[in-house]
Order: C-alpha cells, then sequence, then structure tokens
RNA sequence: GGGAGAUUUCCCGAGUGGCCAAAGGGAGCAGACUGUAAAUCUGUUGUCGUCCGACUUCCGUGGUUCGAAUCCACGAUCUCCCA
C-alpha cells in the first residue's frame, strides 16, 4: 500500500513540511497520532475546513489517529495570523455553542469510535492556567526576536498586535505539547497559514520534551486571483445544510472556474487520480463533465448520496431548460393577498434579494423571471393563482426558486 | 506620563462648510459574448417610494451655523515620536 504521504502529496495536499523525509518515514512505520485544530468562531465548519477534514480522512483510512481538537480555549483570544484586524472577542457561551456544532459535524467525517480518533477541547487546559507558572514553564522558551519576525504577523507590523492577540502561538504551541504528553501526538497539520503557530509547536515539544515532533500545512483553496476560495456573495460555504443547502453547495463547485478543476478534484474527493487526471485533462465544454463529478462527489461527502443525487437532477433539470417540481430551495409565502404579491416582495422574501432597491434594480436590469416570464414591470404581480399552482422564480441565469403558498 | 496624527459607504481610498448618498479603484450583482468557465465590454451597487422625491449615513455624544463628512468640545479606538 501507497505510504499516506505520498498519496497526500500525489493529491494537491501538502505545502510545507518540517521534515519530508522524516514525516514520511515515521508514518509508514507506525499508527501515528496527529492533531488538527479547529477554532469554533462560527457555528459551522466551511469549505475551507472540508480540504483539512479531507486530510484527516486520508490519514484516517491509512491507519492514523486523528485528534481534533476543538479551540474552546484558543478561540478566546483569536489568530491574529495573517489578519489584518484583531478578531471580535467572543463569548464563552457562544464559543462553547460553536465547539459542539463543529463535533456533530466532524462526526459525520471521521469516526471516533474505539479510539480511532479522539476529540479535545483546549479549553480544559488553556482556560485555568496559572499565568506566572504558564510563563516560567512555556514562556521561557519562545523568542520575542523571532516571534515578531513570522510571517504571519507580517501585516499586523503596521497596523498593531496586541500583546493579548501576541500570545495566541504561544497558546497553540502549548496545545501541541499538552497532547503529545497526553496522546504521544507527533504531528500537527493545518492549513498553510498555521505555519508559524505550528513550528512554534514543534520546537516546543523539542525543547520540553526533548523528542521529536512534526509539522505539515496543507495548500489553502484560493481562486486564480488568490482570493480565498468558499466565499459567495452570502459569505462562507458552510457544510451545515440550513446554512448553505446543498443545491446550493452543488453549485458552487459546479461553477468553479476551469483552471481549478484538477486541483479540487484531487484535494476534494477520493476518486482515484487516475481519474482525476482524465477529468483534468477535459477541455472546452467538455470540462463541465469534469465539474459535474467535481460537484457530485464533494456534495455526496458532505451531505450524503441522496442529496447529492437531489441537487444533481435539479441543477440538470434547470439548465437542461425544464422546469419540473425539482429540489432546489423552496421558500413557502403566507403573507399575500388576493392580488397576490409583487415580484418585488417575492424577491425579497425568497432572499433573492437583499433589499427592496436591490429587487427593483435586478427587474430593471431584466434578469429576473417569474416563470417562462421576462419581468421588466417594477410593479408586477404575481397572481395568486400562479402561487397556488407554485412557480420558479428566476434570478439571471443561474439562481432558481421556488415560491409555493 | 508628554507630543503629533488618524477614524468615510463591503474593502482600499478621495473629500476641509452648501454643487455630497459622498470621486476613483477593488470586490459583488446583472446584461452582452460563452460552456452554469475565464477574459472582455456595458450597466449597477444606502434605504423607502412608480420617475425628477423622501429619509437615514461619513467612530460616539453634545455644540456652533440658515446649512456640517467637513468647524468646536468631550469621549473611544488606533498609529507614530519622546520618556
Amino acid at each position: 500500500m501507497k505510504n499516506v504521504y505520498d498519496i497526500l502529496v500525489e493529491r494537491g495536499f501538502i505545502e510545507q513540511a518540517t521534515d519530508e523525509e522524516e514525516i514520511r518515514k515515521l508514518l509508514e512505520s507506525k499508527s501515528v497520532t496527529f492533531y488538527i485544530g479547529f477554532d469554533a468562531t462560527a457555528d459551522s465548519l466551511t469549505a475551507g475546513h472540508f480540504l483539512t477534514i479531507m486530510a484527516m480522512m486520508h490519514m484516517q483510512r491509512a491507519g492514523h489517529r486523528p485528534i481534533a481538537l476543538l479551540g474552546g480555549g484558543t478561540t478566546m483570544v483569536g489568530d491574529p495570523s495573517g489578519k489584518s484586524d484583531m478578531r471580535k472577542i467572543m463569548t464563552k457561551e457562544q464559543i462553547d455553542h460553536n465547539a459542539e456544532c463543529f463535533l456533530k459535524q466532524l462526526s459525520k467525517f471521521i469516526d471516533f469510535d474505539n479510539d480511532k480518533a479522539i476529540v479535545v477541547n483546549n479549553a480544559d487546559w488553556l482556560l485555568n492556567l496559572n499565568y506566572v507558572d504558564f510563563l516560567r514553564e512555556v514562556g521561557a522558551h519562545f523568542s520575542v526576536n523571532r516571534m515578531l519576525a513570522a510571517e504571519c504577523y507580517k501585516q499586523r507590523m503596521e497596523r498593531g498586535l496586541t500583546f493579548f492577540e501576541f500570545n495566541y502561538m504561544i497558546m497553540q504551541s502549548y496545545d501541541f505539547y499538552k497532547l503529545h504528553e497526553m496522546y504521544g501526538c507527533e504531528l500537527e497539520m493545518g492549513g498553510n497559514d498555521q505555519w508559524s503557530n505550528i513550528i512554534g509547536g514543534v520546537e516546543l515539544v523539542r525543547r520540553k520534551l526533548g523528542k521529536p515532533a512534526y509539522g505539515l500545512t496543507f495548500k489553502l483553496l484560493t481562486t486564480s486571483d488568490g482570493i480565498k476560495m468558499g466565499k459567495t456573495m452570502k459569505g462562507a460555504v458552510w457544510l451545515d445544510p440550513e446554512k448553505t443547502s446543498p443545491y446550493e453547495f452543488y453549485q458552487y463547485w459546479r461553477n468553479i472556474e476551469d483552471v481549478k478543476v484538477e486541483e479540487c478534484l484531487g484535494l476534494l474527493t477520493f476518486l482515484p487520480m487516475e481519474e482525476v487526471r482524465r477529468l483534468g485533462k477535459l477541455e472546452g465544454a467538455d470540462i463541465n463533465i469534469a465539474k459535474e463529478t467535481l460537484a457530485y462527489e464533494i456534495t455526496k461527502i458532505v451531505h450524503g448520496r441522496e442529496e447529492a443525487d437531489k441537487a444533481q437532477a435539479a441543477a440538470r433539470s434547470f439548465f437542461g431548460g425544464a422546469r419540473d417540481n425539482a429540489d432546489i430551495p423552496t421558500t413557502t409565502i403566507t403573507e399575500y393577498t388576493d392580488d397576490g404579491i409583487s415580484v418585488v416582495d417575492a424577491l425579497v422574501i425568497t432572499k433573492l434579494a437583499p433589499s427592496k432597491s436591490e429587487a427593483r434594480r435586478l427587474i430593471d436590469s431584466g434578469s429576473v423571471t417569474v416563470g417562462e416570464e421576462k419581468i421588466t414591470d417594477r410593479a408586477a404581480m404575481i397572481s395568486k393563482e400562479t402561487l397556488a399552482a407554485g412557480v420558479i422564480v428566476k434570478k439571471g441565469k443561474k439562481t432558481f426558486h421556488k415560491i409555493v403558498i
């Protein structure tokens, strides 16, 4: 069987490693306990997290033991890495709630039974630390000079970095040390923005325990413009189906840029690499096949086969011209009169437009279609009868929404 | 502790008393062209109203003025210099 390290390399995960050869050997020689941290900054994981989760899954499949570390403690501070502004301070309750949501979602991907994977929350050891003890025990091992030189603080060196946030790196480093002690964790992985924090932990383990420790970072998903992927006009692409419906999720990947298809197939699906390369070679309109496969496979992993089938069927039927009752986002309208409802209101209620002004602009630009009829009149209404039958409202070419009463 | 400066709409960034809902760029949205791609061109981007209209914005709170994003006072936050 192939070394999982080589698999990760082949699929395009790896960005940096503390020592490639050593890590490869380590992963070949035994079942390794490794960890990835998730700071609980929102109540759902995002498409960005999904990449690291995929890596975790590959690792677990290869017989290694993942530790999912929930950042109940570190989120109290907030990681300043690569950020230009200080993060809003969150309450303990919010963080706890978020961590719970994370765990629920993670359980769908990682098998936590029988010690095959472990969940920990760094609130358990970070929150009750004694300041002076901590400084003597851990703080003494960090050089401020070196920390300030770290790439991740570059932006903050210009705009200001508080001591409060500056401690984040030390806290995360301490996590690694703690996990090494508790579970024999030897490897920390994370997105490439975590590189500085990870090295901090690796060095702390080596210094304090005199034992080997390794770090590994993954590529960050970006668009060809270098903008972080997984964002839409509504915000992040969430893994929670309540926040981003499976259909929207599917469509996000279906609409990906040509040049990113092969990369995403490797990173975000389990398709064999021969297949990935074959799909990546498709040109012209044929590449749509690759995109469809990509969207389907990711949706299947995240939301299950059934939802993936539904999303795909809905997408196909709509873009194929059919307008039947497919599984697309649907809103049930309760506020309507005998005249029905105005198109403007309908757009706002379905969240196709954030405000009435925006809805009017959309109508003016000729991008709104109700049923088969293109709407050009700002005062247009959707009749009660039409509503009763259920009608599809279309914004632009790609966004469909069904309305029923 | 002392001194200098900053804070503008999603972001960057103009604007120093009326012509400012506020230049320009980025990002977003839409139209054309396409392959549910990219690039390009065009339109659009505070809210509410059927349009020329009304209303709420330029860190916060008060004030000066017929009139303030622009002036004053106090406060908050940040940056820089000196201790």
